[in-house]
DNA sequence: CTGTTAGCGCATTCAT
DNA sequence: ATGAATGCGCTAACAG
């Protein structure tokens, strides 16, 4: 009750009277300078409130926040970044491999944002190849504060590089090779690769199929080595027929069926670099009438949806997506808010686990024989 | 070759000093000036070139191009905000149901901007109970030029009070109750179903449950709706314990399926509202032991990602959602551009398709004889 | 057809 | 602890 009803009165005018004129154009801006004017402090004072800055007395604040509450006063992002030369969006670029990937990260990196004055926008990027030398124009024209890459662009030079032009603070998701002045969060891909491994070792199996992701994704690399180690430390050689090409996605795994039915003798189970490329290899095991696991055992990565959406709900190594780009996130808000330092680079990688569920089991050794008769 | 060296070498000296100083700061802004002044013209000349104005002289409009190609030069998206009133901002509202979906709608959405200037800004609503009286604050602190509204959103009067009172123009996704002032682009969720509804009739089938969606969602009772019908017409009454609800979750799908396999008799096919609960449905069918198709006709709708990935695949009704965005951002694209003419709003309906798969067949009569005599 | 002049809403010196 | 003045990069009236 510190300001009249005059003053009220009039903002509230201000306020309503367009929406009520029916062409209903914009509402009338309330800027910082109302809330002076109603708080009868300086504009100045009024910035410095609303930034949290020091050296406003109690009071002072309080009225104006009252005053902000009143005009239903918000402030203007363009201006603001404008007048302060920074922006308030974050740039998530990605390559779409599989949806609920996209979702994942999505959702880790909102989950960080809420509350913060940053906004996310999506940058979908469909062929990565063509998209160098372009990096620098998007960030510029759409003032993006800082980047997130996800794979395969977390792991591109030359986009890292024109990002390193750019001079904004980015993180990668999933990066594999190390790059200085650039934070990654990742997880040890080959390590959690090797246990899967180890596991289906550990279940007796011996002939393991592996089916690898696409090769420009260094994840599947890494995934891959993963695999071989396991293999060899256990003195299996690695059999180069049941290494099968795939690109992650469902289809990819349905075609890598095809080729590892015709196997003969048939491996006892297959390690898929992803769960939609495990759950295409399900589904056509259902279709050739294998039976899984018990004819044929699959463990997938990543712990997607689909993992466990499919019958037989799918074994897997679960990835902590979202949390891997709520980190990220919180990397880029802590180099945007404290300066970009270039030397205390966090560089994180975050746990997996492994989801035994129903797609695994212990190999079926009539199996093996009904095969090497045939 | 119109502009000489010596412009050249200090433009291009500003274009890389920062980066090369080793603190990476920021890039030195190019700004309309610099291009106004290598070009040799004013910089509202510029500014005409770059918006596509008239009155500019073929050849002056090209040496602007040439200058702003060679300084690299990007508009500055808040000032260009700021000075014109109006942002290059859409957000897109949605409550997460299924990932699916909000992947579509993203892409069709992105889609469609690509190209423009405007650019996508994500909003995931949790509980959209306490959104109500956020909008408005959330449209001006973020300087949104317009909003994609999904379900169930999109249905929300309040939300769309809201939206009304703000003034940005807004665009519904799967909207059903039709509201003036408020384009809105769909399909006939009610038609569709029925559709859905008389091919399982069309099988054979007499007993059919029906899966009902999130309640808040509109769709899911026009769904309803369009399944009631087909029934009525077909002389068949509803009955009520064959109609079970859901959330438009997997989960629900799955708990739903106890139900329905608790039924005595048990109907021969379930017609779910969407494929994440059709897909629940079928494995838990699977965990039971009973046959989809034979001894239960599963069908979805929306034709997701899931529909084709689960085995037996699931027949559904398609909807194009990537479609619907597309379209949406379409007519948000038109308002903003040739004004918010109230008068011409757009209400649009796209097709749906049924999808014939894998998890629909004639009803198994010896299953409901099985069943009698139990 | 083209240029000049003003701001847009805010942050930011530098006064006080 | 507070305020006046200046300008961020651009668009928008107006003049020519």
């Amino acid at each position: 009750m510190t300001s009249r009803s005059k003053n009220d009165s009039v903002y509230q005018a201000a306020k309503t009277t367009d929406s009520a004129s029916g062409t209903c154009k914009r509402m009338p801006m309330v800027t910082i300078r109302d809330v002076a004017a109603m708080s009868g402090a300086s504009i100045k004072t009024v910035s410095r409130v609303l930034n949290n800055e020091p050296n406003v007395r109690p009071e002072m604040r309080e009225r104006v926040l009252q005053a902000a509450h009143k005009l239903n006063y918000h402030p203007n992002m363009a201006a603001r970044s404008l007048a302060g030369r920074q922006s308030y969006m974050i740039g998530l670029f990605y390559e779409n491999p599989s949806p609920n990937y996209v979702v994942n990260i999505q959702t880790g990196a909102l989950d960080r944002l809420r509350g913060e004055p940053y906004r996310l926008l999506m940058f979908p990027v469909e062929n990565f190849k063509e998209f160098h030398g372009k990096m620098i124009a998007i960030i510029r024209s759409s003032g993006l504060a800082g980047v997130i890459l996800t794979p395969p662009l977390s792991n591109d030079p030359e986009i890292m590089d024109e990002l390193d032009q750019s001079g904004v603070p980015y993180v990668r998701v999933a990066g594999t090779e190390p790059r200085p002045g650039s934070p990654c969060v990742a997880i040890k891909d080959m390590i959690a690769a090797r246990e899967m491994t180890r596991y289906l070792l550990g279940l007796g199996h011996r002939r393991i199929a592996f089916l690898r992701g696409n090769p420009v994704h260094p994840a599947s690399n890494a995934r891959f080595e993963g695999y071989c180690y396991a293999l060899q430390s256990a003195g299996i050689p690695i059999d180069p027929d049941l290494v099968i090409a795939g690109d992650f996605r469902f289809a990819s795994g349905l075609e890598a069926a095809r080729k590892i039915f015709a196997l003969n003798p048939r491996p006892t189970a297959v390690f898929s670099s992803n769960d939609d490329m495990a759950a295409g290899i399900v589904q056509a095991a259902h279709e050739h009438g294998i039976a899984v696991p018990r004819q044929l055992s699959v463990v997938g990565f990543d712990d997607s949806q689909l993992a466990s959406i499919v019958w037989p709900r799918i074994t897997t190594m679960r990835q902590p997506i979202s949390a891997m780009a709520y980190t990220a996130t919180d990397i880029i808000l802590n180099l945007l808010e404290n300066g970009w330092n270039t030397e205390e680079i966090r560089n994180v990688e975050l746990d997996h686990a492994l989801i035994i569920r129903d797609s695994a089991g212990p190999p079926f050794l009539a199996n093996v024989a009904e095969k090497e008769d045939a």
